[in-house]
Formats: structure tokens, sequence, C-alpha cells
RNA sequence: GUGGGCGUAGUGUAGUGGUUAACACGUCAGGUUGUGGCCCUGAAGAUCGAGGGUUCAAAUCCCUCCGCUCACCCCA
């Protein structure tokens, strides 16, 4: 028997109520901010990825989904959504925009990952990104859409964690101080940790590893390496996050100086939003300002700030809340089912009419004719329809059938004409 | 890549060595003449994840593989 990839799984119609209210929620919080929506494919060159995403990172060194096709280029299914979206901005030449730029997307992201809770080999993020401003009230604006979408979805107890890790400069004095710092620990750190001691000693600062936590509390910190601007950049930012917190009050907020993102282009302001009690992936909304990504890929010099919002962790969040969804999100039943007790020529009748009510807007579905009444009607009771309309050959004959509602069970005869039962149905 | 837990009808479960593998939900049919929801009756539906082994006898014990799941790593 086939089975969905490992990691991957069906939207089965009964949960198709939820996506549609986050794609919704998403979009509607995008166009409150201006934001305009962008699509970009499915896969990508390979290159576009160990470039923008890095090749020092985990998702480029052993979760990337790639393969050649038949003329020998490497392409690999998108892991996430900002490489692809610079690139788009590249080639689209919309450096000629009026800036800033913003930008959101809901997509596919494909990472080869043993699948756990909250972690999947496909999932879908809702994104948003804003090219060419890098004033700080960009930043902020950012992190208000994204508290503003998850405000409207109804999640709460949910914790802001945001760091500044300063520009390429400064940071290159921080990661060493990080490696003088912890080197005289390297015999007590794991073999992943003794690696990053010495190609990235900031990834330090991520490691689960307990015995690094107290180590972690007193080492060096990387908003005391930002130079003056990124320092006023860093303020600003954060004065503005905590003015939003007004507003959008079921926000903690958390200078967290261990949060450092293991993509590798990111500089200054980086965050995360997490549900208070936090457990493994409950990240679900993350981001960071990006300056130097584009020129990396080849760009014009522009800076960049967005964030990646996994919608399955919202699920589970909103899951783990007792959720309700709203009344129109829910599956409704179809305004009609027609049952028909006869010959062909009624069969025929009765697809006539449906015709006529659906060009008009008006659900429609037949009931298995081969059934009895009451398999008919069971059967429409069971897809929810508000009601029905039963023609057998006696009413056939006087041009007439029986509307009934299934909700309060009333039942009247009707004209058997399409324009007749149109009316009727748009009264009731 | 590493480790733990788990694989029995469509779904959720019971069954831990002994006839035709049980129950609930779901599906389909019937419950008198042409009427759904509740209720009642019946039917269909499972090579017990796959292969091998032990045994007179295996869903049950052992081995291998596969899958799912949780955790680590990492991330959304």
């Amino acid at each position: 028997m086939y089975q969905a990839p490992r990691g991957t799984s069906d939207i089965l119609p009964e949960q198709q109520g939820i996506w549609n209210f986050i794609n919704n929620i998403a979009k509607n919080s995008s166009e409150i901010f201006g934001f305009k929506e962008i699509s970009t494919p499915t896969f990508e060159e390979t290159e576009l990825f160990q470039r923008g995403v890095g090749s020092d990172s985990d998702i480029v060194q052993k979760e990337m989904y790639s393969f050649t096709d038949s003329s020998e280029k490497s392409f690999t299914l998108k892991p996430e959504g900002t490489a692809a979206t610079c690139r788009a901005f590249i080639e689209n030449g919309m450096n000629n925009l009026p800036k800033p730029i913003r930008l959101f997307y809901i997509s596919s992201m494909y990472r080869h990952e043993r699948p756990q809770s909250g972690r999947l080999r496909q999932h879908h993020q809702f994104g948003a990104e804003v090219f060419g401003d890098e004033s700080p009230e960009i930043d902020s604006e950012l992190i208000e859409l994204a508290l503003h979408y998850l405000n409207s979805l109804g999640l709460k107890n949910l914790k802001i964690k945001i760091n500044s890790i300063g520009d390429l400069t400064t940071r290159s004095k921080f990661s060493e101080d990080l490696k003088l710092f912890f080197g005289p620990y390297k015999s007590q750190m794991n073999s992943v940790d003794k690696k990053r001691l010495e190609t990235n000693p900031i990834r330090l600062l991520d490691s689960k590893d307990n015995n690094l936590e107290n180590l972690k509390e007193n080492s060096p910190k990387s908003i005391d390496y930002l130079d003056e601007e990124s320092k006023l950049h860093w303020n600003s930012v954060l004065n503005n996050v905590h003015n939003l917190t007004k507003t959008y009050t079921k926000f903690d907020i958390e200078i967290d100086h261990k949060l450092v993102r293991g993509l590798d282009y990111y500089n200054r302001t980086v965050f995360e939003i997490h549900p208070n009690e936090e457990k493994s992936q409950s990240s679900i909304l993350s981001g960071g300002r990006y300056d130097d990504l584009m020129n990396l890929l080849g760009g014009p010099d522009v800076p960049g700030v967005g964030f990646g919002s996994g919608i399955e962790r919202i699920i589970l969040n909103l899951e783990n809340q007792q959720f309700l969804l709203p009344d129109n999100y829910i599956n409704k039943g179809p305004k009609l089912t027609m049952i028909s007790l006869g010959n062909q020529d009624l069969t025929n009748t009765c697809i006539e009419i449906a015709t006529f009510l659906r060009n008009n807007n008006i659900s429609v579905i037949l009931a298995p004719k081969n059934r009895s009444i009451k398999g008919q009607m069971r059967y429409a009771n069971s897809c929810n329809s508000e009601n029905v309309l039963i023609i057998g050959e006696k009413e056939l004959e006087k041009s007439s059938a029986l509307i009934k509602n299934l909700k309060d069970s009333s039942e009247k005869p009707v004209d058997l004409s399409p324009k007749n039962i149109l009316k009727i149905l748009k009264k009731i």
C-alpha cells in the first residue's frame, strides 16, 4: 500500500477549516500592514540556498531535498522562504520599486529531517519580508505584524525573545571572545560543541547541553559588542517593541542573549516567538534582519528583515488551548439535496433543476438514485444538507415537488419550475 | 545520523500460547404502503505491519526488516 512520504501528511476535508482560517488571518494581517503577496517556485537552484542560507548551516549541510534534472543541473525544494524571495526581488528588478517593499507568502517548505512533534519534512510557512529600509521602525513594524497575526488567531500566553547579534565586523570579535571564554571548558563538551567551538563559537550559545548552562549565563553577550550605530538601532527596536506590548497584551518580552539563530544570514535584530510553556520545537515564529543577504546573492545593496511562521506549529498551539474555530469556517452541508424516486426522465429533470440552481449560486447535490427514499434521506442528513427536494412520479405528473427543511422538519409542496424552486430556496 | 515507545477492519481499542480474532464508532441494508437525525436488527469489512524461526499449536515467544511516533541534534 502506498503511504504519504515520511514527514508529510494529507490535510483532510475536516481539517481544511482551520487551514483556511489561518491563511485568511495571515493574508488579512499582511494586507492591513500593506504587505503584498508573492509566490515563488517550489524548487530553486541548489546554489541559491547554499549561498543564501549558508553552507555552514545545518539546513544546507544535511537537510536539503536536492535532485538533479536531466540537464544535470542541481535543484532543491525550498527549505525556507527568504532566499527565494530575495532571488525574486533581484530577478524582477524590484529594487526599482518605491522602498521599502513589503512582501508576504504562504508556502510549503521542505527539509529532510527526522520527523517528530512540530517537525515535518514538508511544512507550511507564513512569511513576511521588508526590503530596502534599515531603520529600527521597520524591524518593530515587522514584529508588530507578527503580533497582530498571532493575536488575531487568538493565541494566548506568548513570549517574544529578542536579541541583537550586531553586524559582520563586530561579530567576529564577539566570536573570538566566545572562543576564549569557552576554550578552557572544551574537555567537558560533547563532540558537536567541540566542533562548534572551532568553526562557529556563536552557535555554542544555542547548545542545549546542560553542562554549559551556567557557563552561558556569564559568557560574553553580543549586545556588549555592538558598534554605536547598531547599539542605537537595538535600543530603538527594543523600545518600540516594548511599546507594542501595551496594545498586544498577550506577549511578554524576554531579552535573550543566547538567541543567535541557526541561519547564517542574520545581523542585528533576531527574534523568536514561543508559547510561555516551552517544549521542543516550540518556536512558532522567528526571524531577523539580514542586511547583507541581497548582496551576497548577487543583488543590489538592499537591507532586509523578515520572519517565518510554521502553520503546523500554530495549529498545535491552537489545539493545546481548546481553540474553537469560528462558525463560518466549519464545513457546511449543501443548501439542497435532491431526492428522486422514479425513472430516468425524473433523474434528468433533477439534473436540469440542479444545473439551474448551481448556476444561481445554490449548492446542490443529488442523493444516490438507486436507494430507497429512506436511504436517500439518510444520505442527505449525513451530508448536513439544509433542505431536501423530493420528486416522485406522483409529483412529476402534477409538475410539483416537496421541499423539506431538515432543521425544523417542515415540509411543503412546491411548483416544479426551477425558477420557483430558486425563489423559495433564496427565502429559506 | 542516534536512542526510547508502538504497529490487530476505515477510525479508536480488547485480546499476552489453544476452536470460525472481540467491541465501539463509521459504512451499507432492513425495521410494511414514499420521509432523515434517536432507537432496534442484519451485512460487509482484518492475509493481526512484512519475512523468517521456536512449538502439536503463534496476534501472543524469538530474530531480521519496514513503518509510525516521541526525544536528541537542528529548526518553523
